[in-house]
DNA sequence: CATGAATGAGTTTTCATTCAT
DNA sequence: TATGAATGAAAACTCATTCAT
């Protein structure tokens, strides 16, 4: 008996590969539209599919929307933890990070969009999609702060929480700002300014002259 | 002829108090609910007035919650600008608006839902509101930042625009964050780490030492 | 201050007016096309007035069939205590309900359909609206039938629950039969092949001595 | 050429059983659910076969579901005729059939439900599956109270069709009652109630004398 | 000015039926 | 034969807005 893709196996596929082309033209339609001005119909018609098919790969809109969502931050967090990887020191492999973070968004405006969206639309929802990773990132890179506090490169007379949550909201602040502002900065130019801002704050003086390559404009 | 308060000046009086009624309640409901869950029905129900009537006050729900989010970012912004009168020193002046920024949206989280709901709804208007009172903001504080940058305070190597920008990111991501997360942290708490991450960062060391007192936690 | 209708009165009484000429219209149409095919496009379409009117006087679409369904029992059990009422022999009055019933239904046949359609609908509800209205007559008929007993004109050798049942299964095949085969026999006719079996017996005095064995319980 | 089974034959036989068995599933389905609650996924999944399959069968839901409810009817004539087959006395043989029916109701409550189904769906049809079915017992039986009515048994006072009906609209609302009550009472108890009532009467021969004149036609 | 009844366009969702594989 | 993905027509319900009183 010849080993090989099953029946079942190509129909998952399949299927997967629908959700996935489905949720790519909804994500889009949604980010340009909104979530309210952009009926199934809408979604289905650029698909050149029936409003009823989409039903078959989802729920309901509301499911459907949820995972554009959840697909984008996916994509994030993978971008933002791939930047952080490799043999590299700790600070060097956290401003990757940073950049990868506010290329992600730069490049992907639609994402921007539709944590908006998520949040104006379910108030309900405890936090939404983009803290919900955010804690995973998060989770992920207190070592690498523990590190640079332990090796005297950032300041230890802030709790760890709170210097996350400096960066964190630093970042979140600049994705949004500059997606507001019609992207007229460069996130190379975002990128400076949130190393020499937050992090001329948060280095101490001693750190500064060790990183003095990894802060200086890209 | 008598000189006094016409009937024309009554009136357009009484109306005005009228609109200021029924915008506060408006606020308060579409913050409450979001802008597509609260219907006319609803705001004309909370005012105890019919809902025909608020068609003789506002063209329509959609200017209805503009008048909503212009009148919360009128408020801020003088609340902000009131923050930085008074014959104090430049950075003390600044730093009083900074923190009556992150009090005013922890005290009227309603208009921080608003601002969301503006952005999400209004794709099409090139910013939304908050980003026209910031305009406004930013342009009578660059002469605050000016006067600190001349005086050795702040860094000079950065474009007043940056340095601008920065704060501005931060302090927008800051109200954003802890509104999402439910004001775990007290804007007093905001307010440290903004000030020791961003201005820790901008501020020159010979800066730090005159600041000494500013900086410090309230 | 003048007695008189308030403001509220007239209201009233116009909405009143308007649900039951709502409901006059729907038992008719629900009657005509049953329920599933009677959209409220075409309740509204009748009354000339457009769909969502309809949704200020009922909640729903299936609200509006039960108040139907009400309208039309509470009507027949009127109907049937009316002509139970009056200074006359309690056989008498029983016989005059009983006819009562079959002309209600047969000069409106349109609850007879609707009956069916709640039946057929809605299994979840215990026993339907026909049934609610039974439990009433069938408890204000009970002395009757009671003093028929005691003073010897029906048998007593059956439980008085039984009798009652008998009753009521005849009259509701009676009215569900004739219906059914289009009102082909007058209610008349109705009644006296009720009277005549119910009441009288199929069987001959003769006969019933023959039949002794099969007649008696299992 | 060989005689026997053609494979013409064997093809027929098995699509036949699988009718067999899909009508089953469905008569099942259908009165737990409604004919418009119970979809054609619903029957196919739990045959545990496709949806498309079941057209390969039925040329649509209403055809399915006129099969089920002709399926049950011709059940419940074979059984009421079996009971009136063998060499017993005309009533003895009546007798039977009333139980027959009651019981096969009381056992197949399904088919109750599938009756007032049809009943509330397909208005335009002149009368439905049961009245069909109906017709063809009431010829068979009419030779039987024929000789009922020839041997004195039964009155003769009454056309013998009023018999038949007065007959028929007893089981037919006993039936229904039973059913919409939760078959509170056993089909013996129901089978007494008819045998007394219907063919006893309720009226005393006392009674009988009192009520001359009430009884008597209109 | 105030009212609130009436409107009707607009959207999500369901499901019988089809048909390519 | 059997499958099940795709279709698209159909219908309930909502709510901003209007307007006669």
């Amino acid at each position: 008996m010849p080993i090989g893709p099953t029946t079942t196996d190509v129909r998952t596929q399949r299927k997967n590969d629908r959700r996935r082309s489905i949720v790519e033209a909804a994500a889009r339609l949604f980010a340009e539209h909104g979530f309210a001005d952009c009926d199934m119909e809408c979604v289905a018609g650029d698909l050149g599919i029936a409003k009823g098919t989409l039903y078959l790969y989802f729920p309901g809109k509301v499911e459907l929307f949820r995972a554009c969502v959840d697909w984008g931050m996916a994509e994030m967090q993978r971008v933002v933890f791939e930047a952080a990887q490799g043999e590299l020191p700790p600070f060097r492999r956290l401003a990757r990070s940073i950049r990868a973070y506010l290329e992600f968004f730069d490049q992907n405006p639609q994402y921007v969009e539709l944590l908006i969206q998520e949040r104006a639309m379910f108030r309900d929802r405890k936090r939404g999609t983009y803290f919900e990773y955010r804690e995973g990132i998060r989770a992920d890179f207190r070592s690498i702060y523990g590190q640079l506090v332990a090796d005297g490169t950032l300041r230890n007379d802030l709790p760890l929480d709170r210097l996350l949550d400096a960066v964190g909201a630093m970042l979140y602040g600049t994705m949004l700002v500059n997606n507001a502002m019609g992207r007229a900065i460069s996130s190379d130019e975002q990128y400076d300014a949130v190393m020499n801002t937050v992090f001329g704050g948060l280095v101490t003086t001693a750190g500064q002259e060790k990183l003095r390559e990894t802060l200086k404009p890209v």
